[in-house]
DNA sequence: TCAAAAGTGTTGGTGATACACCCATGT
DNA sequence: ACATGGGTGTATCACCAACACTTTTGA
């Protein structure tokens, strides 16, 4: 029997299969502090929690088209570097059926989370407490940070409790070898931006004069010539990201 | 309406979904070079070329559960640690249909790998010619390392040249900071043995007494007391990898 | 002239590299 | 004795953290 004619007496419903989702883990920061976007469930299930913008892939697009589709219909974005982080499985994870959800991570520098919550009403900021330093790993707890929001800690649907853990987990990983700080940043930024970055998703404290040289010695760091404005002191150098070569 | 509610009156057929399977990156070591356990297809799709083991995810059983009944059906052996690598959801992956496939990554130490072979008459072993040093990625060629293959370099089916490049990749950025390395050997080794295995994991040779150093000052390695047997040499410490506190 | 933050020089510690060397064992 | 690979001591170098210090600006 040939491949051709094999296939075309091939029957995909033989069996059943779970439901397939990708949710988007959509981070930027906040006063100082790892921030993300959510919106609330107004139907069941979970209705009233707090969810990760999400939904179901379609059988003609790829995970990465899904993830880009749900980014431009739930966050109103586009053109922003999306990076699949893990998959999750577990049995009960949602109570209507069978899903198994595909996570994807966007950083979002501070224009693009404006854009977002302006034109997207039901998105709101919530910022994300991490319990934990280092890779330990754990959960995190997230807080209201918008006026949408309220009060206590955030109730959060399904598991995006634990995929927002391993989104900070990932990158703080990611952030001593790779450009991921950057994403956080507008297209010029000065140094003392950079480091906050950084102390903002590591969560301690870093020495200044050590993290300017590591960062210059790097070579991803291009001098644009001017300078900030509008303070009232020493204004810094603002520098551009330069794709190391 | 209430949860309950809602759900009994949902339909969880409602949308078209694509087919979920898991695919096992099996790697072992062979004559210092990175192995991996295939099978040839004996059914179309792609009759004759050599695949990953793999298997469909059912309704009743998570991811994790899926990797480790392929692994006890189709290699034969329980026990192993298995880690998720990524998620493959290209379209064309599968001319059957849209299959999106979660691939994970095991570690076979010889007795594994030997046992696998012997009780699996179907399952070959290929050495995995990387072409590429460091953490550069691109694709890898697999090569026969059995009687039951012959002669050139071997044609993989579907995507799965793509996923054991990636399992590499991730094996290799792991190697230097996680316990990795001790899963490819016995549970008493010399530190020459552990040596081996990394380089042969990275590609390149590395320096000895620096090595040494490095994993005995890491504080994972205990003395187990006795020594290598049937040297023409000076027999070796044999240590035991001792988990990090 | 002062406060505040940018930016630099210097020093000490840590860990990797490289090399030379000694040690134990079977033949 | 000697070949072979295991194992160790030491000098050097690169990198990074910490501190003190100078510089530049607006008020």
């Amino acid at each position: 029997m040939s491949e051709a004619k094999f296939l075309s007496g091939y029957d995909p419903d033989a069996y059943d299969r779970p439901a397939l989702a990708v949710d988007l883990v959509l981070l930027g920061l906040h006063d100082g502090r790892p921030s993300v976007l959510l919106l609330q469930r107004a139907e069941h299930p979970h209705a009233g929690r707090w969810a990760l913008p999400g939904g179901f892939v379609a059988l003609d697009e790829t995970l990465d088209a899904a993830a880009e589709r749900v980014l431009r219909d739930k966050a109103g974005l586009a053109g922003i570097q999306c990076e699949q982080l893990y998959t999750f499985g577990a049995l009960d994870r949602d109570p209507r059926m069978r899903i198994v959800s595909v996570a994807y991570l966007a950083l979002l520098p501070e224009r693009a989370f404006g854009e977002a919550l302006d034109g997207m009403p039901k998105l709101s900021r919530a910022v994300i407490d991490v319990p934990w330093t280092g890779e330990a790993g754990g959960p995190v707890a997230v807080l209201p940070a918008d006026g949408r929001m309220r009060g206590e800690p955030l109730a959060l649907a399904f598991d995006h409790a634990e995929i927002l853990a391993l989104a900070i987990l990932r990158l703080r990983g990611k952030l001593d070898y790779s450009d991921v700080g950057f994403a956080l940043l507008p297209e010029h930024f000065t140094l003392r931006q950079l480091q906050d970055v950084h102390e903002a998703i590591l969560g301690t404290p870093l020495n200044k004069p050590a993290f300017r040289r590591r960062m210059l010695d790097r070579g991803w760091l291009a001098p644009t010539g001017s300078r900030e404005a509008g303070t009232s002191f020493r204004p810094a150098e603002l520098y551009r990201f330069q794709k190391p070569s």
